[in-house]
DNA sequence: ACGGATAGTTTCCTTTGTCAACCAATAATA
DNA sequence: TATTATTGGTTGACAAAGGAAACTATCCGT
């Protein structure tokens, strides 16, 4: 029992590294790092965001954020637009480039799940992201963390 | 059946964040960064390795892998040790210290993992390693990646 | 209107990893 | 055997990235 538990730890490490800043020989976003990919994400996702609410949702300073925004923007996927309710805020919003950048993104990794994943049937596969789905939605429903706190 | 693909690679990313650098709020193995550990975890694994083995298998060049294990090693969790075959080439094997640190990380996501998933039941449980299991193992008989080569 | 709070930006600093040059040891070849 | 090429590893200069703190601009309460 305890044993499953360190083998599910082990391979969602393993996904981690597959998938994350490193997994695909550095590139594993186009021309975006992994975390600027999951802030394009975020923007995306909510459409108007915050500098800070950007920073709070991926465990970043504010001028952390704020650089990550700054890239995004150079790279012509972002906006900043001051906010007509209040003057201090930056409305960020994805671009047009934004968008189709992580469609490709989006695209590319599809189409390589697709391929290693060809030799399984559709049930399995429904397994596999029903699986994956309760996992992510229990780390969600857990406010805090295994160590030290989120604020920041 | 596309949709279900896109699914899975956003789960699959949003657990690779969660459980990667950033995820558990920056200190998410100890006194080690998740490449650190990823480091530590390989020359365990393998209990003698040269340090452009580690590099390669973990996408590194030999000099960043190189002071990877610099750093492991003067936190006292690998030892160097000039191979008794080839005056060249270092073996790199862990510490006691090193062993204890990382089944002491293992120890504290095991736990979490526990509390975070103690509403399932234990079938939910084994069906989440298998599928687990299965996509890393689809993804490991991939010699090559989305994009660009491995090589270095 | 003024003092405190709040959102963002900027400056300085540290950490991290690559590239290229380098050293030492082995392998290959004349 | 002497010499040259190759290979494993380290080092130094450099660039990218993110945090802390100082700073600017705006908003809110009195």
């Amino acid at each position: 029992m305890d044993q499953k538990m360190i083998d599910i730890y082990n391979l969602i490490q393993e996904l981690a590294w597959l998938f994350g800043d490193h997994g695909f020989n550095g590139e594993c976003c186009g021309d975006l790092t992994f975390i600027e990919y999951m802030a394009l994400k975020k923007i995306e996702a909510s459409d108007q965001i915050t500098v800070q609410e950007t920073g709070r949702a991926l465990n970043f300073t504010k001028s952390g954020a704020s650089k990550i925004i700054d890239r995004l923007e150079n790279k012509g996927y972002v906006a900043r637009q001051v906010s007509p309710l209040d003057g201090r805020v930056c409305c960020i919003s994805p671009t047009i480039q934004g968008r189709s950048a992580a469609a490709g993104i989006i695209q590319q990794y599809t189409s390589y799940l697709d391929e290693i994943l060809q030799e399984l049937g559709p049930a399995e596969i429904s397994n596999i992201r029903s699986a994956l789905q309760l996992l992510v939605d229990s780390a969600h429903n857990r406010a805090d963390w295994p160590v030290g706190g989120v604020g920041r």
